[in-house]
RNA sequence: GGGGGGAUAGCGAAGUGGCUAAACGCGGCUGACUGUAACUCAGUUCCUAACGGUUCGACAGUUCGACUCUGUCUCCCCCCA
């Protein structure tokens, strides 16, 4: 097997607290470079970031990259052959594999379904014979519908994929539940997610052996909404050799600070902790203060692509501003706004025939989004090393909301 | 002048006696979207808040009943002179 770069150890220090909270900023330091926390990891599901470049990247200061084991399971070779994600993809910076644990939910139990934080009472989970994921002990059998490649990934594929991707942090396999899920089936659900943790982790270790050295492992709690299962996990996985943790989960936005809090006091507090999954303002600015460092989501550019711009002033629809020539966002610092485009002439590219006008709307409003998200951690960070987190908090979720 | 085809909601287009306020597509309007099967999905789109009302170029018929059949008219397209 190839051998990474890998020129200095991961490590993770605290630069300064959020007085009487169980938040922080400080520095992940990875073999790619470090990353200034709390920071939002943009998405490269498949190794690039829909839409956007790696010059665009850099113009809007993203500092990482997540990419996804269960996407990339084919291409993982391909990688592994040319020195992994970062020289496979360009992006240079420090980068993120998902295990392919999201996939066992949004392919399986949640198939078809949105993964909403808000409508629990509406959500019912997909239908045995309807999906496309199918969980047992030993982990997981997917079916692509599109290929129909038939691909059983446990913990022990997941890390090996993993480990041909190279990616500076790895995710431990675990099983997401739905917010359909009851009680009993999420004590099951994350007995087996414990047990995958420990199996992950064994099989981490043989891979880094063969290797010569050590790449770094997060531990993925889950749970649901129940603080005893919370607790309990985060205790268990506190003591595991972890080099971090992800925190996992589909959450009902009224109870994420919450669940937040029972994970982080209970998890060490000099190991970093990484939100999966969410990234709307509000939820960074509760995980923050709950004590997570980064977070990762698809909602800027999916969001982005369906029209949806976020402004200081909360998000508008870009369909509703035919002709406008207002910004998207005033004194906005991304790449958009500061080569001009309005409003108007975003709007006139998405509705566009020709498929290179739309795409070029994906990509500008892409990286708009994009920079709003790592501009708010950007501020948040500052104003945590300032003392003014709170005031800082407050302002912004007056002018957004 | 002769022959043929056609006129259906904002547009395109089904429907050829009752189950049709009228399929479907586009456009419009709402709303979703959080570790990407997502350039996607859901709802709505004659008038009315609703009860209900008025429709399928126009008028006149046939029929218990017409967007669907008949006649006349208006307009559009094609072919032959």
């Amino acid at each position: 097997m190839t051998k990474y770069k890998n020129n200095n150890q991961f490590s993770f220090e605290i630069t300064k607290r959020i007085p009487g909270q169980l938040g922080r900023a400080g520095i992940i330091h990875t073999p790619h470079g470090d990353i200034k926390t709390p920071a939002f990891i943009t998405v490269g599901t498949k190794g690039e970031v829909r839409f956007v470049s790696m010059e665009d990247m850099l113009a809007i200061e993203a500092q990482a990259m997540l990419s996804n084991g269960y996407h990339l399971r084919n291409t993982s070779y391909e990688m592994a052959e040319k020195g992994g994600l970062s020289s496979w993809s360009g992006w240079d910076g420090p980068t993120i594999s998902d295990s392919g644990g999201f996939q066992v939910m949004s392919l399986g139990s949640g198939f078809g379904k949105v993964v909403s934080m808000k409508r629990e009472n509406e959500v019912m989970n997909t239908k045995q014979k309807d999906r496309f994921a199918k969980v047992s002990e030993e982990g997981v059998q997917f079916h692509d519908p599109i290929t129909n490649q038939e691909d059983f990934i446990g913990p022990e594929e997941s890390m090996q994929i993993q480990c041909r991707i190279g990616a500076d942090i790895h995710m431990a396999y675990d099983e997401l539940t739905s917010l359909a899920d009851d009680y009993d089936y999420n004590v099951e659900a994350l007995a087996r997610t414990e047990r995958w943790a420990v199996r992950s982790i064994d099989e981490h270790k043989i891979h880094c052996d063969e290797l010569g050295y050590h790449q770094s492992l997060y531990g993925v709690l889950q749970g649901g909404r129940w603080e005893d299962l919370r607790r309990s996990t985060a205790a268990k996985f506190a003591k595991m050799d972890f080099d971090g943790y992800g925190l996992g989960g589909a959450f009902l936005k009224e109870s994420l600070g919450d669940i937040l809090k029972w994970c982080c006091e209970e998890l060490p507090e000099n190991k970093p902790r990484h939100l999966l999954g969410l990234s709307h303002p509000d939820d960074i600015l509760i995980g923050t203060q709950m004590g997570a460092d980064t977070f990762d989501c698809v909602a800027p550019t999916r969001e982005a692509r369906h029209g949806k711009i976020y402004t200081k002033h909360g998000n508008i629809n870009i369909l509703k501003f035919a002709d406008s020539r207002e910004l998207l966002d005033e004194n906005c610092d991304c790449p958009t706004c500061k080569a001009g485009w309005t409003r108007g002439a975003l709007r006139a590219l998405l509705k566009s025939s020709d498929q290179d006008e739309r795409r070029k709307y994906f990509n500008l409003a892409s990286i708009h989004n994009l920079r709003f998200i790592i501009r708010l951690t950007q501020e948040i960070r500052a104003a945590i090393l300032n003392d003014t987190f709170e005031e800082y908090k407050e302002e912004f979720l007056k002018d957004y909301y």
